[in-house]
DNA sequence: TCACCTGAGTTGGATTAACCAAGTTAGCAT
DNA sequence: ATGCTAACTTGGTTAATCCAACTCAGGTGA
């Protein structure tokens, strides 16, 4: 899986966002990032990936400027380097979001959704919505995909 | 790839949608059915992934209630079939907005967004915001993942 | 000084998935 | 009956993932 895919990455935004999430593992070590875990042995414990694999995927999200580096040291150990998401990597949360809510709708588990999003201070409950450019909300089944500048000349 | 993970899908919604998203090609295939493709060799030629993969992904979609297959005829042809969105393939629109989005802003391209989303009658352009219970937008840096009921107990 | 501990990785070999070119199939047309 | 088209299969190669075992760096305690 040469990164994950070709596709006309080079117009299409979405295939260039495929190209450093769409590997597998990619984006659930940034769900776990997320919620704060940031070591090696806390990625590998929870999501039960290879350490080869992980080791892979946790270079290139930092290659990405998804995570950075950085250095830590528990005391009697000798410093070591964790990974923390950047504001790239924070920009992040509505794809998760978005994923999540579709999980939650179209393949809901029985134990109801395990993370929600709130208002940082006021816990506020979030969700996603489109929104025009007021920002008042519109209704996802009224959106329509267009064509946009970047949009391969039609044939 | 079995599937995409096991990494807590039982619980993780983002897990669950993986499991069906997250393996090479499918969020492309439903990319390309959101601009209105629908037919075998169209995916074929315009993602250039091979027929075996392709179909294996398209039943897998099929399967997850993503696509549905719809009988059509060209006249002086057989009745084939077609792959188009059912309403829980266009549900993933704020996941495909989300992915754009992030892309245009952290690994653009020298072209401009391909994809826009617009109201569907009036056009006027749409973007993906979180917004608060009365559909007031909030902006992404102050969300805060929490943990819902579906969470695993702390240990 | 030196054996030992910890956590972040490597390494080698086996399994599984993706790739590619070539072939198959069903039904309509000539 | 022969050819045509578009949706697939098949077989063999290449690449990615998995897994267990091992390395490595530096700090500790004896």
């Amino acid at each position: 899986m040469e990164a994950a895919v070709d596709a006309g990455a080079e117009r299409c935004s979405i295939a260039r966002s495929l190209e450093v999430l769409g590997q597998k593992w990619s984006l659930l070590i940034v769900r776990e990032a997320t919620w704060g875990r940031t070591r090696f042995a806390e990625f590998r414990a929870r999501l039960g990936v290879a350490p080869d694999v992980l080791t892979d995927r946790l270079g290139r999200l930092v290659d990405a400027g998804i995570l950075e580096r950085r250095p830590y040291r528990e005391d009697g150990e000798r410093e070591r380097e964790e990974y923390v998401l950047t504001d790239a990597g924070r920009a992040l949360l509505p794809v998760l979001a978005a994923m999540s809510a579709w999980g939650d709708e179209y393949r809901p588990s029985g134990f109801g959704p395990a993370a929600l999003y709130a208002d940082r201070d006021s816990g506020t409950p979030l969700r996603l919505a489109f929104v025009d450019a007021d920002g008042v909300e519109r209704d996802t089944a009224e959106v329509a995909v267009v064509r946009g500048p970047g949009a391969r000349p039609l044939a």
